[in-house]
DNA sequence: CGTCGATGTTAACGGCGGCTAACTTCGGCG
DNA sequence: CGCCGAAGTTAGCCGCCGTTAACATCGACG
């Protein structure tokens, strides 16, 4: 009966979806195969059709949304010419994406380590590559810093951005707006 | 033989430093009670003669620190008459604290949901006070935000200031510079 | 209409890890 | 000098959890 085929697409980004909201809240060791399975109304063992086993579902969580936001920060980054309305772009599209993931924000901060070191290495290589556009992009505004410094200060403000999973009691909206001017300033 | 008992006070506050580098690089749930004893050369069992069990040595540390730092936060706020001194003077401390003790910092942030209900609680409260110090002054200083945000203002740039654990390759003395004055603008 | 693949189900195994038990060692102290 | 408590040790239990096995259901399609 359980058997909906309504569902097209894919089963795997709703259950991927699911996964992150748990290993969000309890993290990844804290939460078992059977809670994920409960989320989605079926129950543990049926996720191995789709995925070859836990670490598995978080490998593919990370490397996903670590890819998609280097794409998306290297396209945005060479469409525009004034690297000042660069990094106002870079800025822009990091905080809408921690406001609308915070799930994903979350458990890439948190549960990275958990993962085999191939994948690991695979997600610190697209970090990497993400935290050297912005570096790139700085460096043009302001060329009086040196290199480290820069990418020192590119980590803090993602910092500042990624802290909004703890604290969103304030519209979307607004809290764009702020955490924006905030991070400008910062890097000014 | 391995019992040296040149070890005068708090062995305890040694088991919990090595408990807490453990944390920070794998997680409160991927170190076993024999990893944490390997760290300090003891074996396994051995710890329960000196915590009541694995989350009461978390539980442990991170009500430490919490209510450190808002001892600490209270002191300074309240004796220093100038709101923007004392502004100052909050922000260098915790970039002092968080560059001095990276790994209660990443513990902290990670793991505080591996707490039972209780203490978690207790540790919440803590940080709802010391976010509240930060507040506080800062409304002095800028009367015409609303609270609202100058908490979320606060938690970002805790945030930018806690995101130093997984970049410190600058020499203390020039990051703690460079996340002081980026705290401070950000703020501005 | 019968078969097949996709998607579930429940039962059960096996290892890992937190914790307890029973026993040792040793420094301090009356 | 003999006792006692603090601090360790190893052996082992037990529950949790990731994973596998064996079986069910159903829509699609020749």
């Amino acid at each position: 009966m359980t058997g909906p085929a309504t569902e097209r697409p894919n089963r795997r980004a709703q259950l991927l979806d699911a996964a992150a909201e748990l290993f969000a809240r309890y993290g990844f060791h804290g939460v078992g195969m059977d809670d994920i399975g409960r989320a989605v109304g079926i129950s543990g063992p049926a996720l191995y059709r789709h995925f070859r086993g836990k670490d598995a579902m978080l490998a593919e969580m990370l490397t996903g949304i670590s890819d998609r936001l280097l794409d998306a920060g290297r396209s945005r980054a060479s469409a525009t010419a004034d690297p000042r309305l660069a990094l106002d772009e870079l800025v822009r599209r990091h905080v809408e994406f921690a406001l609308t993931n915070p799930a994903l924000i979350t458990v890439h901060l948190r549960d990275l380590d958990s993962l085999a070191a191939e994948e690991r290495n695979r997600v610190r290589e697209a970090q990497r590559g993400y935290v050297e556009v912005w570096v790139d992009v700085l460096l043009r505004t302001r060329p009086e810093l040196d290199r480290a410094t820069a990418r020192a200060s590119v980590h803090a403000v993602l910092g500042l951005i990624n802290s909004t999973p703890y604290s969103t009691h304030l519209g979307t909206a607004a809290m764009a707006e702020l955490l924006h001017r905030m991070a400008i300033a910062a890097l000014s």
